[in-house]
DNA sequence: TCCATGTAGTTAACATGTTAAATAAATGCC
DNA sequence: GGCATTTATTTAACATGTTAACTACATGGA
């Protein structure tokens, strides 16, 4: 058996914690989960998403998302609305509380980065941005391929 | 707002997930969690380990070991005894039967380790490992330092 | 048009992880 | 040696994620 110290996964799991561990005293304070804090920023991004694209966009499965969106609803901080074309569909929204909240975090979150960045070292850091983003891709071509 | 896509623990969560989908149909087939088999697989690599290592080196916190010992040993799996030189600690160990458990699902793993590189490349591949490995020991000697 | 099938999202039941309190044993200072 | 403090693990209460069933709507034939 290949030894623990080669398992990618592992691996991936054990860079995120190291870089979380940073983030969450941030998170904890300005009161928003990991999850949360993944929807907002998506939502920045774009005027409004379908539920689905939103999940998909941010690594969560959809019934983790219905719960996470109706608690930010009914926190004031996005907006829910059905599709007018498809009514299947939800579309959401940030709203300018959940703006203001992430535009909040980001000197925080920047400044973390910085840290962070200078710590693994410029390089290093856009190495593995790139290699992983590079990964990811074939890793999902793979799976296209696998289906029949 | 830095952009979702330059967003590092995202896509270190995304890569993990890219990975670990084509792991899971394998665990699901032998019966064990995520978790399980990483506990299974960090003691093929030594005799025996203090719980505390064991939950450090696969990234568990203590209560969830805890309940998975408990589960592994009902299974057969795994052996607990208590420290002899210190009676707080609990040491574990796998059985033979868990170690035959690991043999088998080995071969499985590597035919998916060896997809996962020819997709991503050996290369690459290699240089992703090298550079994870190298972003955890400086964000850990960075959070050493953090210490008053 | 009607119905079968597929799709988007939610709900419900369950499994898992997390935080904090509890237990038990070791350490070290007086 | 006795007692306060720290350390290792467990338990309990709670939050979160996951799987599967369900609702509502859309699509595409007969």
């Amino acid at each position: 058996m290949r030894p623990l110290a080669q398992s990618l996964p592992l691996k991936l799991l054990m860079a995120r914690e190291a870089v979380m561990e940073r983030f969450r005293p941030h998170l904890k304070a300005a009161g928003v989960t990991e999850q949360q804090w993944r929807v907002l920023r998506a939502l920045c991004e774009s005027d409004e998403l379908e539920a689905g694209e939103l999940a998909e966009a941010i690594c969560l499965k959809m019934p983790s998302l219905s719960r996470i969106l109706a608690d930010l609803s009914g926190q004031g901080l996005i907006n829910r609305r059905d599709g007018v074309d498809d009514k299947r569909l939800r579309l959401v929204s940030i709203t300018k509380k959940g703006r203001a909240l992430v535009d909040e975090m980001a000197r925080q979150s920047e400044t973390e980065y910085a840290k962070i960045q200078a710590a693994v070292g410029p390089e290093a850091y856009a190495a593995l941005m790139a290699d992983l983003e590079a990964a990811i891709t074939k890793l999902s071509s793979l799976d296209q391929g696998a289906r029949d």
